[in-house]
DNA sequence: AGTAACTGTAACAGAAATGTTACAATTTAA
DNA sequence: TTAAATTGTAACATTTCTGTTACAGTTACT
């Protein structure tokens, strides 16, 4: 288990293939999570992850579709590997407009699996170096929980770290406070708004000179902004 | 790894495979016991073993699913050979090659099974003598289950000593505790949440004044830093 | 400008999480 | 079978985190 062992999130709606998926990538080295249908993976926290496997055909919501969830809403850049029944050059083309890094055809052999997953994660490894930088200012560490600024942690405590790392991951969007409230708290904690106040205060203080960053409109919310 | 004879642990629900396995295996001189279900063998001492061997279709659990298990919640790293069905063996499992890990086709040659058991026992035992210096600070015996800092053992307990590898195999990773339960403890097992943190200050007493290496992020969990 | 709504933050109170100890229960070794 | 070692848990101490309030400052709007 060195420092550079690799998370990837698998996601398909037939059970046996995320078996087959995560034995094999387990046994390779790599730390497999699995999610049963595209809605349960929204609900995981998909910035851990370096990688994505990913069939395109699921119910609900399809891979494709779920692939562009991923880049555009959360505007997470992870690399995704697409698992595809269909050869067909539409969905090729599909695919790799979408960021697709790579396509394996089901039924697909594992050793082709592992080889295509070192792969992708070889040419990514290089750019990114599992701490996500997502401003030019910080540093989230989503594997410590942790935020650096110009080296120094900024030492949030949870509520501060989700709060913070949820901002920044959507700079400029706003917030409502009803929004934080269900997404960090939990819809069945009952607490005032004024919480949420406070929490970004204790946050833009713990950011110094920084904390301008972390802006209100008024009557609406709080957001991220460069 | 034990020296001498090694023990082997078959896992099937057809009786008449289990027989097979366990008279020809014996005649070659293996200590083999048998489980005639994936919840048998779950009950069984399964740390005792040198090599599990397979059948990927079983009842309730999948072989697949039980190997996870086994490697996952156990932190059992014991090689698994799998036995699978000619008709259902496809691409997906041809190439299958992993460390120490192999696969063997039903219905199966008496000579293939034992060259394929004794090549997996002897690729493992070779792995041996392996003193892994995982930080400046410790040095952890994986063989002897020992823990040295500065010369001096540090004398841990078996869960002591479990927790410790983990952590300090993953170096600022943050643990849950209930992942830490899961995977030294068991899912089965039903301890408190108190307990890991019982366990981990006994380890950060024996740590002496390096004790303040094993942190804790409030409401994340504990993990190992230099 | 005036005023009502909204936001920022300090200060306090309370809750939750963590550390530690003592002791009981269980396992292991002799 | 004993005795020793290990493990689990309750209880309490301490630290850290969270929620609310009060009030000052700001913004939005007429």
């Amino acid at each position: 288990m060195t420092p550079g062992r690799k998370k990837i999130l698998a996601i398909d709606d037939e059970e046996d293939i995320l078996e087959i998926l995560q034995f094999n990538l387990s046994a390779e080295g790599f730390d497999v999570d699995t999610a049963i249908s595209a809605e349960d993976a929204l609900e995981m926290n998909l910035r851990q992850y370096d990688l994505f496997i990913l069939d395109i055909m699921m119910g609900k919501i399809s891979g494709f579709h779920l692939a562009d969830r991923i880049r555009k809403e959360f505007n997470i850049q992870t690399p995704i590997i697409f698992l595809t029944a269909r050869d067909t050059e539409n969905d090729r083309i599909t695919g790799f407009n979408l960021g697709a890094d790579d396509y394996i055809s089901k039924p697909f052999s594992v050793k082709e699996l592992i080889a295509r997953t070192r792969a992708v994660l070889r040419r990514v490894s290089h750019e990114n170096d599992k701490t996500d930088t997502l401003s030019d200012e910080f540093i989230v560490n989503e594997e410590k929980k942790r935020v650096e600024s110009e080296g120094a942690p900024l030492d949030l405590t949870k509520k501060e770290y989700e709060i913070f790392s949820l901002l920044l991951s959507n700079p400029g969007k706003i917030f409502p406070r009803n929004e934080l409230l269900a997404r960090i708290w939990g819809n069945d904690v009952i607490v005032t708004d004024r919480t949420v106040d406070v929490t970004i205060a204790r946050i833009r203080k713990k950011m110094g000179d920084k904390g301008h960053m972390l802006k209100n409109k008024s009557g609406y919310g709080y957001y991220f902004d460069e």
